[in-house]
DNA sequence: ACCTGAACACCGTTCAAGT
DNA sequence: ACCTGAACACCGTTCAAGT
């Protein structure tokens, strides 16, 4: 089967470039991460990066969605925990990738392809946040709201560092704050 | 006065080029804006902008000490208003730099002077910030992280692109549910 | 279909040379 | 002290040419 045989080894081919362009992103940041060095570290040249991939933010796209993808498939497994406990869950997981959260916001100005992503990923990730407020018990008027603040004090953890107990601290806040009924003091 | 004359020209030429930066940065971005493009705005060459900075991060700080002074002196004029309506003027007031904090972000991992002023701003903030909370009743030992998600709404808010109505409900139900004791429901 | 060598226009930065 | 012309090393991207 030449025909399979063919597109299994493009597929391959495209696979390796882009786990090598996920690991250079993450460790070294997109800016810093030149193409010329993508294509040295997987053994071809420039060029036939374009070949596989419309451009560097294309190649951004394509790492984002695999990273995206692994998350969820991970997050799957642990919806029955407390939603603090998903929250601190979420932040660790992505902690690595803050320079992403960063590129992504940067490069969304610039590329309507980023743009889009953005859109969609916050889309998904506000509609996570809201199902698990609702399930915590949050009045359904505040959930918007409520969604918006869970999402930026999750991006704010993540691009900036704060050790272990005050993640933990700012999470059961948050929690403690919005989902239980306020009385004027 | 010779010597008055020549600094007086130097603080001048220094200014109108950070005038000049500024005004690109805000409008067309950081890093759309080139070394050589502000220099032709400004009428010189681009080596002559290095006599007056040291790389284009440090004309960025420039920029960024220039934007503070400014925000700070507004800011000491309604101090005595409600913490509600004091964040939302933040947001507004700062909404025009939406780039700028991406950029901050960006660069800060790359260059030290950058990373240094992102800092000493969290600082500044953060202590705004938590006399604002103090003043409107918060319990002392929550402030910390009470600090923190304002911080990150704040810099949420900005970063995406929320209308009128929808960043008033955020900040509106942030503050309720920060500053009045919580009952269990 | 897939890959390359060589070029293109651009970038931030530097430096020897001028006044 | 202040400013320039010309260069440097690098960047993302393209294209004609090969197989």
């Amino acid at each position: 089967m030449p025909r399979n045989r063919r597109l299994q080894d493009r597929e391959e081919k495209r696979e390796e470039i882009l786990a090598v362009a996920q690991r250079l992103f993450i460790d070294d940041g997109y800016e810093s991460t030149s193409m010329g060095r993508i294509a040295e570290h997987a053994g071809v040249t420039v060029n036939t990066i374009y070949w596989y991939f419309r451009d560097k933010d294309d190649l951004l796209i394509a790492v984002l969605d695999r990273l995206l993808a692994e998350a969820l498939a991970q997050y799957a497994t642990i919806t029955d925990r407390p939603l603090n406990e998903r929250l601190l869950w979420a932040v660790d997981r992505l902690e690595r990738l803050h320079g992403l959260v960063n590129t992504v916001h940067t490069r969304a100005s610039v590329s309507p392809a980023v743009h889009t992503w953005h859109t969609g990923f916050h889309e998904l990730a506000d509609s996570l946040i809201a199902d698990a407020l609702r399930n915590a018990g949050a009045a359904e008027a505040d959930i918007p709201a409520m969604t918006a603040i869970g999402t930026f004090v999750i991006e704010g953890l993540l691009t900036h560092r704060y050790d272990d107990a005050d993640k933990r601290a700012v999470i059961d806040l948050l929690v403690h704050k919005l989902t239980t009924v306020p009385t004027q003091a």
